[in-house]
DNA sequence: TTGAAAGCGCTAACAC
DNA sequence: GTGTTAGCGCTTTCAA
């Protein structure tokens, strides 16, 4: 591989020379640098990025912490769609992204080391389960973080406003006539279950509904085995006081509720409402069509991406306890209709 | 950060042993490698990958293209399942991965000079439009390169057995009494839709069942909207000589199938049957379920990483021409029912 | 078994 | 505007 000094023995000029060339200094002719320039395209020159990296310690390496309970990776349909368009934004400016893991596996701050050993330049959480401790180290140890799930101290987040789309779906159960609402609630552990289980009983206080703990349950994890569990309890612990729809705080858990309801001989919307939160891809297309909340998932990774690169070129123009909400836009399809007036 | 030299004057010995130490070499004392790990832990020591890759020459890092017409990105279903384990497996023998992207804009072979930037180790191919081109000048260039999708030209490959796959499928509907199937053809510039293609005309032939051109239909692209249009297409030019039952190569035409079926009143399976080719997440979750073939995603980039775990370490033993088949199975669903007989 | 020192390719201070 | 050179943190030869 040709190295710079081969630039500049081709073009004649010295090594700083075409450095600076390379860097776009502001004090270097128009005509060597148009030398310069000739001379490394004709020996097919590429900097060498770990020299770089060595001596100015940027390695335009942007770590990602992309962990949730399922262990579906890359594919899992709200991450994921996050990390698109927060990958596709990055790397217009240059950055690479990277997963950060569990592998240095001696010390208790595991992905902490893999940003030291790869030497990022700024870290996206991405994480319902990242603990707080760690999350904080990582800031703390210098290194640019930028949350899309959960928040931390200190460190700024873009995420859905998960109260005003559970006030846009209970609002649009309330208009369908539904006042005994249950609600399957996604494990109170992440922040989406804690804000949309809050704003559930926010909604019920602002319209005098009185809230009734048989009508509510709460998933144990994000998985599907738990989910079905929980909607099984749901069901039969109201049974004499059954509600005329369901409130799935995520579309997984309503997939569940779905399946479990039609296992059961009841039809939806028809005998009971089912609405979820998300907006997942499959929510769409399974019978009946999901009525939900959609996240907007590729904002999410553009606002993420546009604030990391804020604190990249200019840390101090960034509020580190700024949380940046993302507008959430109600769906409606064929699991909600009109409660029943008996 | 603590550096090679300090872990040196905490430890009383000099850098040469400590890299030693931290290299795995056989002539260091027990007691001297003891002592370096003590004073390296305590000074929480951690190696500069960068300055390592420099005079190394090994960056620890793979690069994947990952490309495809739809630009799903991560979330592509056939590429991320593949991809993440994949990923996992090179994680666990100490490589990270990257994403090669076409940023680099001033050079025909885009990906390549992102190879050369990041000096990756290795390159995955996962792209159903990649040209032979680019990838051979990868492979030459010197990057060790595994694909998963497409036959290159001396660079090994894992992919499904489409062959096979098909066979399977089209003789569960032979089964069943069909023999006036139609196929709906995934775009010919990919490997994936020559091969089945090929399989479908094999299996007819071998059946003596004569060949239609009326029964047959190529999608231009892999996307929702040209497959509709295939399927229209398809339809309309068999009108007065209708099959029993139509194969869609590829799960995304399957959908298209069904959904253009049940829009034209036709009843899924009873008036006709509807089979595909990958098994979806989406397959088993849509209205009728759908029949039909699973690639194993997970055992395509299981071998694929073992395969670029073999190169990296000794490319001798490994045959560059390799091509590795992956089985498929017949997953049957409620998309396929007994053909009528009139 | 250990250490001294050259060199990997680059940037940036400083001198000219 | 341009060039000289020290040094970024590491590996590896060679000598001791």
């Amino acid at each position: 591989m040709a190295t710079i000094y081969d630039v500049a023995k081709e073009s004649g000029f010295s090594v700083a020379t075409v450095s600076k060339v390379f860097n776009h200094y502001a004090g270097v002719n128009a005509k060597t640098k148009e030398q310069v320039l000739i001379a490394s395209k004709k020996i097919g020159y590429i900097p060498n990025l770990s020299a770089q990296t060595l001596v100015t310690n940027k390695s335009w390496l942007i770590g990602v912490i992309f962990k949730e309970d399922l262990e579906q990776g890359l594919v899992h349909p709200h991450f994921g769609g996050i990390l698109e368009s927060f990958k596709s934004m990055m790397e217009k400016a240059g950055y690479d992204i990277i997963f950060l893991n569990q592998n240095f596996s001696n010390n208790e701050l595991k992905y902490l080391e893999h940003c030291r050993y790869r030497n990022v330049d700024g870290v996206l959480l991405a994480s319902s389960s990242l603990p707080e401790k760690e999350a904080v180290a990582i800031e703390k140890a210098g290194f640019t973080c930028v949350s899309v799930e959960n928040i931390y101290r200190n460190i700024p987040t873009v995420l859905s406003n998960n109260e005003e789309g559970t006030r846009q779906i209970l609002n649009y159960l309330y208009t369908l006539g539904h006042r005994k609402i249950a609600m399957v609630i996604p494990p109170l552990k992440s922040l989406a279950g804690r804000e949309r289980f809050q704003a559930y009983q926010n909604f019920l206080q602002k319209q005098g509904i009185p809230f009734k703990e048989d009508l509510v349950i709460e998933c144990e994890e994000y998985s599907v085995p738990s989910a079905c569990e929980a909607v099984e309890k749901l069901l039969n612990k109201c049974l004499d006081d059954f509600p005329t729809a369901i409130f799935a705080g995520y579309d997984q858990i309503a997939f569940a509720v779905e399946k479990i309801l039609i296992k059961r001989g009841y039809a939806i919307p028809n005998d009971i409402s089912v609405v979820g939160f998300d907006d997942l891809e499959l929510a769409a297309s399974i019978t009946p069509t999901l009525t939900t909340v959609r996240q907007n998932r590729k904002i999410i990774g553009l606002r993420a991406a546009e604030l990391m690169l804020k604190r990249l070129n200019d840390d101090e123009q960034v509020n580190h306890s700024e949380i940046i909400r993302i507008d959430t836009e109600l769906k409606v399809r064929n699991s909600t209709c009109r409660a029943r007036t008996n």
